[in-house]
DNA sequence: TTGCAAAACGGAGGGAGCCTCCGTATAATA
DNA sequence: TATTATACGGAGGCTCCCTCCGTTTTGCAA
């Protein structure tokens, strides 16, 4: 699942990799690697976020040791298997941007986010504590997904339905935030907060009064 | 604190109290139970959540026996230094009640929160990770806190400006929610998202249509 | 004041997890 | 096949967690 993550093929390698001394893994690193993040992830959503590394190994098939190479810290473990989980949610952004209209796309979004995270329950145990005590981490995969919802405003902005004044990352934020006060009993009153937050998106846009006299305001109260 | 248990007239010590055996705690128990809080706070402010419970007993000049037995987890000990914080923010809702019309208390009370928490930056990485990975954690204390935001939503609501389909436990975890995904120097950003949540309490409230025809509509840009 | 339980104290010690280090095994290369 | 750079694995040292129990202190009553 995450081969992509590996060095490309050496041709791709630039001079940064050249001058690093960097070169291409041996076979058995790459797979241990693999074996040590589907293990970690399984381990963490059965057991939550005390699973010992020491079981991450022994679940891999591997030496401590082994896993303390690949991932020189329990936070690099976890980011690894969170990458893997954003990539879906960026994936089904663009899709919901080609089959509906972009404020529509956007609430869709945001409530797919909400139910993404109610989903991966044991997983969400890891990446709370993480997400939220470390501002760094990830910056490079918290990028993507806010790529993503950036997007998804603009299209939306652009459209005059969503106001232009908030941006990915605090929208980002947002929706991480709430997601992660609600546990899995409770993922209908995230996903009830969400929509009060995509209403305040709305509020404000470009051509909202219209949208409000039409009677239009409740978007969530299917 | 717990002295009302004490009985009256020896005579009129009923059979429960026998049974529990409750009787006021001794002085030394509640002269160290306040070192141990002290010495808490100024450890999780000073070296963040992982400070090791054995440091914290050190620092108030107590054996590790007692710490434990004062607070037999981690987060019982985490719990008495945060319950002081959140007594501070519910005594403001009721000041601010009294001050301004609901929902700009609201609004206020809202902003306060996240200031407050800003300030706490030490205290925040020791309470972020409990917050968010313990539902349990607190149900009294953040009922407490509840109880302050339901009452300031029930008057907003009262008084028309205020939607009437979020409680107060929605309404904290949203805010708390977005504290948490944002570190100091971000502290505006949660401001902002704050406001943003704010004007989504507004949409849709008994009077709003008039509110935002009124050119009222954008409540946080001063 | 003195004596006596009851309650609280403190820290030794067993257990668990973290992480490093280095001798051994193995894949890549010639 | 021989060589060497890489990777493997797990023993071991360390820290922290938490319990247990002998010792000390406090509050109460005579």
């Amino acid at each position: 699942m995450a081969h992509d993550i590996a060095v490309g093929p050496s041709g791709a390698v630039d001079a940064a990799d050249a001058a690093t001394g960097d070169r291409r893994p041996r076979a058995d690193a790459l797979r241990n690697r693999d074996l040590l993040i589907t293990a970690a992830a399984a381990a963490f959503a059965a057991r939550g976020a005390d699973v010992s590394l020491e079981d991450v190994a022994r679940g891999a098939g591997v030496g401590i040791g082994t896993l303390y190479r690949h991932f020189p810290t329990r936070d690099a473990l976890v980011e690894a298997v969170y990458r893997h989980e954003i990539d879906v949610l960026c994936e089904r952004a663009d899709q919901l941007l080609e089959t509906m209209p972009p404020d529509q796309a956007l609430a869709e979004w945001m409530q797919l986010f909400v139910r993404h995270v109610a989903t991966k329950r044991g997983m969400l145990s890891v990446l709370k504590p993480l997400l939220s005590t470390n501002p760094n981490f990830s910056d490079q995969t918290r990028g993507r997904a806010t790529e993503a919802a950036s997007k998804l405003l603009d299209a939306g902005v652009a459209a005059g339905t969503v106001r232009a004044d908030v941006d990915g990352g605090d929208l980002l934020r947002a929706v991480g935030g709430i997601c992660m006060t609600t546990d899995q009993e409770r993922s209908e009153a995230s996903e009830r907060l969400v929509g009060l937050l995509f209403d305040g998106l709305r509020h404000g846009a470009a051509g909202s009064a219209a949208a409000i006299q039409s009677g239009d305001a409740s978007t969530f109260q299917d």
